[in-house]
DNA sequence: CAACTGACGATAG
DNA sequence: CCTATCGCCAGTT
């Protein structure tokens, strides 16, 4: 089953509009939980086959992807590149141009 | 009910 | 910038 937390978060990544990212603190605070980054992960588990979720444009703080390479990382990567999103020298999307302000 | 688990976050070295 | 730790929260087993 899916908590209303849950539905919350999938909610709120369903609005990320497109060429911008969100990160997992962010999304958790706008569910009401700024400590639940690990809950969105979660969502993303369970909801991102089925839900139809754009969880390429979810990234953590540091702006970058937490996949490891290989492990989904290149398949993330080149989604945010073909929405227009750029990564700088250090792999790091620059939160200036793409964060998405809710 | 206790232990375990994450696509995390902040901090320290 | 990088790795190592500790803290956090809800869902599973």
């Amino acid at each position: 089953m899916v908590s209303t937390f849950q539905r919350e978060i999938i909610n709120i990544i369903q609005s990320i509009p497109y060429g911008k990212v969100a990160m997992y603190g962010q999304i958790a605070a706008m569910a009401g939980n700024p400590r639940a980054a690990r809950q969105v992960v979660r969502a993303l588990h369970t909801s991102s086959e089925k839900e139809n979720l754009p969880w390429h444009r979810v990234i953590n703080g540091q702006g970058k992807i937490s996949l490891p390479l290989g492990f989904g990382y290149e398949e993330q990567r080149t989604l945010l590149e073909s929405e227009g999103v750029q990564f700088d020298e250090n792999d790091r999307i620059d939160f200036a141009r793409y964060l998405w302000k809710g």
